[in-house]
DNA sequence: ACGCTATGATTTACGACGCC
DNA sequence: GGGCGTCGTAAATCATAGCG
């Protein structure tokens, strides 16, 4: 009962990560914008609505990049060189 | 354990848009007891009078500059739930 | 099964700007 | 013009999903 209890009272924070296909796509927008990482409201909800999560989650999700990134870039360097990549690859096309 | 502050070389596009509020007080969470307080106190109006913030604040050992910035929270924290109950009930 | 870390969400604290 | 309003965010913290 107890445990039934802080499941509902907790329920907001029941969560599951988004799909690798959401993710590749905020993180291709996050490094094609390194220099400014800041979507507009409209942007946000371009970014919602191809990843099928709530334009608050595409905030929370930049939000918490940004602040991870910043932290530490040394350990994002593989994955902002493998996007820039991709980036570089869909451009030429 | 490695420290720290990364100096970003001019070539970082990263280089601007990560600006220190180096003044700013760290945010320290409140207690439940001061939390249930300040709920109870928005669930009787959302909106402060100058004398009710002055009483929150002394009874929950806040300032009154925090006390304003919680309501100011929690009535967006109102709204972003208010909004997102706008789409279906599970 | 378990411990750990990555990840999504929530909580404090401000800056920028608006309105009265 | 000061003071409180919203909006968007930084940064810390919370809760747990998920992986080795």
């Amino acid at each position: 009962v107890m445990i039934l209890r802080s499941r509902f009272l907790d329920a907001r924070r029941k969560r599951r990560n988004f799909s690798k296909q959401a993710t590749e796509i905020l993180n291709e927008y996050f490094y094609s914008h390194l220099s400014n990482p800041y979507p507009s409201e409209e942007a946000k909800e371009e970014l919602a609505k191809k990843c099928s999560i709530t334009v608050s989650q595409v905030s929370n999700w930049f939000g918490n990049k940004r602040i991870r990134y910043k932290k530490n870039i040394g350990k994002f360097q593989e994955e902002a060189n493998l996007y820039a990549a991709k980036t570089a690859v869909t451009a030429a096309h | 354990k490695e420290e720290k502050q990364q100096q970003l070389d001019p070539n970082n596009p990263a280089a601007n848009w990560i600006h220190a509020r180096s003044t700013r007080k760290k945010r320290c969470p409140y207690t439940k007891y001061q939390t249930l307080e300040l709920e109870k106190e928005f669930l009787f109006n959302m909106y402060l009078t100058r004398d009710r913030r002055y009483e929150v604040a002394r009874i929950l050992n806040l300032t009154e500059r925090q006390v304003k910035i919680w309501f100011q929270n929690r009535r967006m924290k109102m709204k972003k739930m208010n909004k997102e109950k706008g789409n279906k009930g599970d």
